[in-house]
RNA sequence: UGGGGUAUAGCCAAGUGGUAAGGCACCGGUUUCUGGUACCGGUAUUCCCAGGUUCGAAUCCUGGUACCCCAGCCA
């Protein structure tokens, strides 16, 4: 990584430390095992930093593993994508990608073990009968009828699972604990299940598939992991995770560790949600621009420096949390600001004529690319008598402090020179239609003389314009917290402005702009070059983020 | 009502017995050919509440309160 780890401390990052110290570990071994049901989303990414932050820091490793253990919900289109997010996040996992579904045999090859200890059985409950059988938070649970069959009866039975001689909930394979605990999770549970269905991985080699609990931990100690770190919600599973680790001749003792996970303001990060808003064609796919998927904030224009700035403002904790996603708008705008040319593009074009510039003019100025970064060279631009100015830039009856144009007001042309609007044109309907200016041709990289001009407004020549679609993103909610309230659903908190399409006037160096290359139009805001739908001649814009702007933020204070 | 967790500013978050870091947001100001950026300054007498221990408590003890997670053959 380029940037300078700066990484705030945080409790498991200490836990790292010590461990490291007191030498309980010779060296830091980590793993991102995301399930491939899904695009990975923003609070992934804290994950991902996490993890392959810790390998990083400490000189360890961390692998990619995917937790396959179930293929009915699984796909390859989703280990690929899945692959190129952390790839694109900046991280390199150590050799090869790893699935769970590698260690099958071995598995198998435990729960045959577990078996023989007397530790597992067989059982013939359907689940709607395991379920009664578990007991609820309060009362116990009862054992099953089957709880005390023999090893040699659990053994051929699983075996027979195993060649699918069982119908799909015929039986499962139970681990033997104790029904009476407080800790569900240490009820007996479940860890093999008898599924018909053909893998992504393992093809049609199994009948029968471990679950979450029982190839986590194993697997964890198959690689060799010492610091298995995991959300919140599995803190009830970790006494199970320790059980197998026990009961099992396993080759190494990870260790599990909690944090809570990501929310984000104005954002669902569920991959059940996420999945819904593609499935109902909500948005245009998971890698929609609006989508706080690693992939559709990388369309949005996001950089991968961003994100994981981002994770290492919000830091790591147990607490639950709403990180506010101003937080995301600040890392991308400060890494922007610095990194993104700088361009001119008009998104409400108004007509400038300037009166007392020929028509035949053509004048071309070379400007800089960045303000404060010469390495980024130079661009040019044209002035003609005929200019595309924003709307908002011109007011008849400005407020008071409003210092862009207005009748016989002046403002800077960016980069060019200091015009004052001396006629208003409107058309039929009574419409501004344009502006007659005049150029002060003696404010050329200087002001004028006796009078000060503080406006200073961006503007695209009329002859040399190419045409720019825009795509103004904004949140795809309208509430902070879409999926607070069980009773309503998140649906119903829809943006329906949350893509706004807008058909620009953009200054001659964007016309061959490559895809995902990204620009600060000047006064508006961060814009990127949509990867998919960019073509020569016709760039296709996303909104990544606004530029800040105090003027509409004091002008909504007073209006409301 | 069982078990497991968490409470520090509007939002994140340091802090681990010695007198409340930092970031985001917000509010002022300076600079500015981007109402952007940068820079300067302001914003918790107080750490969920109530008692207690101590010269001294956000940190230790006791008792409360609020919120989150768990009853998939999902992960």
């Amino acid at each position: 990584m380029s940037d300078e780890s700066t990484s705030a401390p945080n409790f498991i990052r200490t836990q790292v430390r010590e461990d490291l110290e007191a030498g309980r570990n010779e060296t830091v071994v980590t793993r991102f095992p995301p399930e491939p049901n899904g695009f990975l989303h923003i609070g992934h990414a804290k994950s991902i930093c996490l993890n392959f932050g810790l390998a990083e820091q400490f000189g360890g490793r961390c692998n990619l593993r995917f937790d396959d253990t179930n293929p009915v919900s699984e796909e390859q289109v989703y280990i690929d994508s899945i692959r190129e997010d952390v790839t694109w996040l900046g991280f390199q996992w150590a050799g090869e990608v790893r699935f769970a579904s590698n260690y099958f045999a071995q598995l198998h090859d435990w729960a045959c073990h577990l078996i023989r200890q007397g530790d597992a059985y067989v059982d013939d409950l359907n689940a709607e009968e395991i379920r009664e059988y578990r007991g609820t938070l309060t009362e116990p649970g009862r054992p099953s009828p089957w709880r005390d069959r023999s090893p040699e009866e659990n053994l051929a039975l699983f075996e027979r699972m195993r060649n699918g001689e069982f119908a799909e909930g015929e039986k499962v394979l139970r681990a033997k604990i104790d029904m009476a605990s407080p800790n569900i999770n240490l009820r007996d549970p479940v860890i093999y299940r008898i599924r018909h269905a053909s893998h992504h991985q393992s093809g049609e080699q199994w009948k029968i598939y471990p679950s979450y609990d029982f190839a986590h931990g194993q697997s964890d100690a198959l690689e060799g992991v010492t610091h298995s770190i995991c959300t919140l919600e599995f803190e009830d599973h970790r006494p199970l995770y320790d059980w197998f680790l026990e009961h099992l001749p396993v080759p190494g003792r990870p260790r599990q560790y909690e944090f809570a996970r990501l929310n984000l303001s104005y954002t669902v990060t569920s991959k059940r949600k996420l999945r819904m808003l593609v499935e109902r064609g909500i948005v245009d796919g998971w890698d929609d621009p609006r989508m706080p998927t690693i992939a559709g904030l990388r369309r949005r224009g996001y950089t991968p420096a961003s994100i994981r700035h981002f994770c290492d403002m919000i830091g790591v904790t147990r607490a639950d949390s709403l990180v506010d996603i101003q937080m995301l708008y600040h890392a991308i705008r400060s890494d922007l600001e610095d990194n993104a040319p700088r361009a001119m593009c008009v998104l409400k074009p108004l007509k400038v004529v300037l009166t007392n510039v020929p028509d035949e003019h053509e004048e071309v100025f070379e400007v800089a690319g960045h303000p404060a970064r010469s390495d980024m060279g130079t661009r040019q631009l044209p002035l003609t008598r005929e200019i595309w100015i924003d709307t908002d830039d011109f007011m008849e009856e400005p407020p008071k402090k409003y210092f862009r144009l207005a009748p016989g007001r002046e403002v800077r042309l960016r980069n060019a020179y200091v015009i004052r609007c001396d006629e208003v044109i409107r058309d039929a309907q009574g419409e501004v239609s344009e502006l007659h200016c005049s150029v002060d041709f003696e404010t050329l990289g200087k002001n004028p003389e006796g009078r000060k001009v503080k406006g200073v407004i961006h503007w695209v020549s009329a002859a040399h314009a190419i045409p720019v679609e825009v795509r103004n993103y904004d949140n795809l909610f309208q509430v902070e917290q879409p999926d607070r309230d069980r009773d309503v659903d998140f649906l119903e908190h829809l943006n329906e402005g949350s893509l706004e399409v807008v058909h620009a006037w953009g200054e001659p160096a964007l016309a061959d702009v490559s895809p995902e290359s990204r620009y600060q139009f000047e006064r508006v805001g961060y814009f990127c070059a949509d990867r998919h739908d960019t073509r020569p001649e016709r760039p296709v814009f996303n909104r990544t983020v606004s530029l800040k702007d105090s003027w509409a933020k004091a002008q909504k204070r007073q209006g409301s």
